[in-house]
DNA sequence: AAACACAACAACCGCTCCTCT
DNA sequence: GAGAGGAGCGGTTGTTGTGTT
């Protein structure tokens, strides 16, 4: 069976958009709010595919979303998420609500994957299994945290990878702490909730992104398996 | 100043997943 | 339970800006 495209092809327009396509779409969706994308084109009269208006108004125009550098606290987020997760980008991007996935996505692939291929050049393919694998293997979480983590975006829709950012979220918070309370981390720590893997992840990732000279120093380690080339 | 190379980012495409009937 | 349609995701490409020769 051969769907057919999401839009008619013949008439809509491509490329960048203009400051009138994004006024057009805004106001729009002030008046009837975000969703039932497929009527958007048609209602606004923009020739637009509907994945584009979409595209649009969730990576650019939606209120509230932070545009410009990425602090080291950030990269180190995500960092340290596409370890556990893989190339999740949604799933990362929860986790930064100012960030896009598709803002995400783009940092990782213009700036964080060669600031960490220069600093582990010589990383064997072995070490390319997300870390989320490695829990089950170390049994470092052996249940899901029942507790009431909200998860942007796995509250109302289970996804694939709700299970294991469950257990993610628990993990990023304790570093997130960590950034300010040493001490609370040291206890999350010493709780369980870091294995040793991800200790040396996170360690070695703060030296990264807080002082670039410090790379040639940490070279020199044994690399953690997540700063590598897909 | 011009040509070229590279980097950064916006947007598209194809696929999968989810929801509704 | 199956099928269809819509939404979302991730990979990739295209375009533009910036730096270098």
């Amino acid at each position: 069976m051969v769907r057919p495209p999401c839009c008619d092809k013949v008439g809509v327009k491509k490329g960048p958009w203009t400051p009138e396509e994004d006024i057009i779409l805004v106001s729009y969706i002030q008046e009837h709010g975000p969703g039932n994308w497929r009527s958007v084109p048609t209602k606004t009269g923009l020739m637009r595919c509907s994945k584009s208006c979409r595209l649009r108004w969730t990576n650019y125009l939606r209120p509230g979303i932070k545009r410009g550098n990425f602090t080291p606290r950030e990269e180190g987020i995500i960092v340290h998420l596409q370890a556990m997760l893989g190339n999740k980008w949604a799933a990362i991007a929860s986790y930064l609500p100012q960030r896009t996935d598709n803002d995400i996505k783009n940092y990782w692939n213009t700036h964080l994957k060669k600031k960490l291929k220069k600093f582990q050049p010589s990383i064997s393919h072995n070490y390319t299994t997300p870390l989320n694998l490695t829990f089950s293997t170390h049994n470092t979480i052996q249940e899901p945290f029942t507790e009431n983590h909200s998860l942007p975006g796995s509250c109302h829709n289970p996804s694939t990878y709700a299970s294991s950012a469950e257990n993610l979220s628990k993990l990023v918070e304790g570093w997130m702490r960590s950034s300010s309370n040493s001490t609370e981390f040291t206890r999350d720590m010493q709780s369980g909730l870091l294995n040793h893997d991800e200790l040396d992840s996170l360690l070695l990732y703060e030296n990264l992104a807080g002082d670039e000279r410090k790379l040639s120093m940490v070279h020199e380690e044994q690399p953690p398996f997540s700063y590598l080339e897909k």
